[in-house]
DNA sequence: CAGACAAATTTATCCGGATATATTTTTTGT
DNA sequence: ACAAAAAATATATCCGGATAAATTTGTCTG
């Protein structure tokens, strides 16, 4: 089962005239070909393919070419190759998944970039029964506090007030040069070199405190958006948490998750 | 700049008795030095790195265990390599990313397990003043809207409402056996075929509107977690809209998002 | 029959070389 | 000086072969 007639013909050569299609290389094609029989369940979960010296004489093809056919559906996790076992099919597609991407922390805080933020206070505590409840931490944990409050653009009411909590030896990031333009987590990551490793959002619907009545200009009783950020390091300890109170009107939150292929991770 | 004495000790023999530190493949040794390389800032950005023909000199291996070292580097997103013009270095690190992943669609609704879903209501509907701003389509669309509510365990006192906006076409999925067990946006995509390509999550506060008051066994002006759904296919259009209510205090949307590599996606 | 050992099988990792394709640089023609 | 053609360069795609490592299978022994 010779694709092409071997050599030359395998990569035509753009015969002038013609546009654009141009015959794939040949392990691309047997690749598209072993994959299409996989949908096609001609090769079942759990089975073998062929060997690689089988594909080489059914495809006419070098066991270099044979290999590099085989890696795009490593790649598409849908089959494992050992050696001295063969190559087994693991997946009858290729996986897809509905992530969110973020490429940089930032992205996972949809404040537009208009929004300003300014401290109204930064101090070292003890968490108070709340914040404990709030922060899962034990009553009395030591943190650094930095309350701050968020404007949109020209509105005199601010979208939000945030409690920054960070590790008491992450403080000095507030006498960060431009402390109020970069997010908070990422002067800690550059400052620190202590890198995030996962992130928990946690949102309901709550009040807004008394204490921050005023500053949010919002009366008694007002329902809030209640965001809590919990930045967590590689062993799993909290490095910082935030918890933003969004008054009723003021804040949507928006996440967009896309469709994408999971592509095998090489270790 | 030889690794080991070429050949056969390029992966050594097991030794028998010592434990697994076994010497890595020479093409990963490669593609790790040259890592490190571009990590101290050896290779620039936007600079290119030698030729294969210099690396094969370099470190005394043959052009295709060069080439295996820099796929590693492409798979990282690191290089990129054409014909003719070398391999430029495009990134001074690996892309990581924070994503939340969610393997199939009913993962990105986090109601636990044992919550069930009864359906209140099923018709075609011409969408309200109301539903077309929050549905953000023309006053008047045709939508088939399911009316249902969702319980938690043995709480007497539901977790939330839910509207389900359906094209009319879709209809059909609350005949389907297990309609109470599987989401709604799964059904279609089995039934018809239709894959959703991109889902849109908006959360906010808001209130129970009036006439779901009773049902939801709240009384009048309780705040709510709005949470709106999009659930788009690969044209844009929107297949299924969900509006969902969840009253103060019965429901916490929850999101982890994780750190992870991100592998250069092949075409 | 269990366990140890040997053989066969299969992939992984190397080497070498040839031609094709893509890109950049140089040369040439006007 | 410009554009087209030619040459040089560098990677991409093929071929072939050899040895190593991992796994499975078969055999032999007590």
């Amino acid at each position: 089962m010779a694709i092409k007639t071997g050599k030359a013909a395998a990569h035509d050569t753009q015969s002038k005239a013609a546009l654009l299609p141009r015959t794939p290389p040949l392990y691309r094609q047997i690749s598209e070909i072993i994959y299409q029989k996989i949908l096609g369940g001609q090769y079942a979960l759990g089975t073998n393919l062929p060997t690689e010296a089988e594909l080489c004489l059914e495809f006419e093809a070098s066991h270099h070419t044979v290999r590099d056919a085989l890696k795009i559906l490593i790649d598409k996790g849908m089959i494992l190759r050992r050696a001295g076992s063969g190559s087994s099919v693991i997946a009858l597609k290729e996986a897809t998944v509905f992530a969110h991407v973020a490429v940089d922390l930032s992205q996972l805080v949809s404040y537009p970039q208009s929004a300003k933020r300014v401290n109204l206070a930064a101090e070292f505590i003890s968490v108070s029964a709340d914040e404990a409840r709030l922060l899962q931490c034990p009553l009395g944990s030591p943190w650094f506090r930095i309350s701050s409050i968020r404007h949109s653009g020209t509105n005199p009411e601010p979208v939000c007030w945030t409690y920054f909590y960070l590790l008491p030896r992450h403080a000095r990031v507030i006498k960060n040069k431009d402390h109020f333009d970069i997010p908070v987590f990422e002067q800690i990551e550059r400052l620190s070199g202590e890198q995030i490793a996962r992130v928990k959002i946690d949102t309901t619907v709550g009040r807004v405190p008394a204490h921050i009545l005023q500053a949010l200009i919002v009366t008694e009783e007002t329902p809030a958006l209640v965001t809590v950020r919990r930045y967590i390091d590689a062993t799993d300890q909290p490095i910082q948490i935030t918890v933003s109170y969004h008054p009723e009107g003021r804040f949507i939150s928006s996440w967009d998750f896309r469709r994408e292929i999971r592509t095998h991770q090489s270790p």
